[in-house]
DNA sequence: TCCTTGATAATGAATATTCATTATTTTACG
DNA sequence: CGTAAAATAATGAATATTCATTATCAAGGA
């Protein structure tokens, strides 16, 4: 089998396609672009997908999963305070090593790629962030709150701290990430 | 046959782009399905806007500034504390009465809808915003920390929260706002 | 030899745009 | 006033364009 090298390209493929729709929105994203840039030709796409919405439908699947696998690394953390300590922290490694991949991964929640079966599944993931913690707040360690808030409060600091610094193209200082953890940590710890 | 006014036809095209690219995703906008939502004919479309994308253009442009007219409504008041208060609860009222408006606001962001020139001009007003946190930081009501953090803190678990409401198609209980906000107040206030 | 890829061209369906025509409103003038 | 002319808006069928997809054949590597 010549596995490695269809793998080659399909990578190849998944980065063109992330580097279009990061460079035009996902909108304009073109299979003339894509092969152009893979450096691959329009009949190798139809090898690996079986169409383009299929294309960007797996490309994003796949990111989400890297993703999320990346910010979960540390579940089986016991002490909660570290767990989410390494949750914040984690997330902005995956965003240092793939800046556009993470800048697709926003880009391509507000485009509708995924019909509601798929949707489900991508869904899931951020009810798994939500329900470790929970169990901050069950050993006393978070403040109790309405459903959702917890992890909001967490969550959507993060990644409008990271979208802004990708998007002006410079790395985030480390102290800021930091910095912005603490005053984070105030709105969700419990006093 | 009936016609209406100049711009109450431009207003039946903006509610119909709206509608279509919060229903369907941006990239899915078409001449025809707005048109037919419009209840106009397709060139009804080039008497107001110069083509497509111009379209897209200035029905975001619009929005953008009708939103952060709504978000600093309450600029003048004098004590900050107030006036951060008064910020959050307006970008809800906004949420309320506009849930549409308010997604494809959320989705034009991430599909790069602007030229570079026009761009400048919607960044203008989250600089603007982060003008006013500044004067909080000055009068020792906020707490002093880096560029841009603060409004981060505060409008980004907003955004979150309203983003996840309006696309559950369910209202925001005003008590869960109240609690959202006390708990990012706790990141951004003076101790 | 078989599998994958590269190059190129052709196809056709989808859809953006044009424009001559029709409808309506506003203006000007008796 | 009343009405003709001018200005503006809207129409929708016709046309132009874009672009995903398919087909074909040659080449290279395991």
């Amino acid at each position: 089998m010549h596995r490695s090298s269809k793998d080659r390209t399909r990578q190849k493929l998944q980065d063109a396609v992330v580097a279009e729709a990061v460079e035009n929105g996902i909108a304009a994203v073109s299979i003339a672009g894509i092969v152009k840039r893979a450096k691959v030709s329009a009949g190798t796409v139809y090898v690996h997908f079986e169409n383009k919405d299929d294309m960007l439908r797996q490309v994003y699947l796949q990111l989400k999963a890297d993703f999320h696998g990346c910010l979960t690394r540390h579940r089986d953390e016991a002490d909660t305070a570290k767990m989410v300590r390494h949750l914040w922290f984690d997330m902005f490694d995956f965003v240092r090593d793939r800046p556009q991949d993470f800048l697709f991964l926003d880009y391509a929640h507000a485009a509708k790629l995924l019909p509601p079966r798929e949707q489900a599944i991508a869904d899931e993931y951020a009810e798994d962030i939500a329900a470790l913690l929970r169990r901050g707040v069950d050993d006393g360690t978070l403040a109790p709150m309405q459903d959702g808030l917890l992890s909001l409060l967490l969550v959507a600091p993060a990644m409008q701290l990271a979208r802004g610094a990708v998007l002006a193209g410079r790395p985030i200082p480390p102290e800021l990430i930091s910095q912005a953890f603490d005053r984070v940590w105030l709105s969700i710890a419990n006093p």
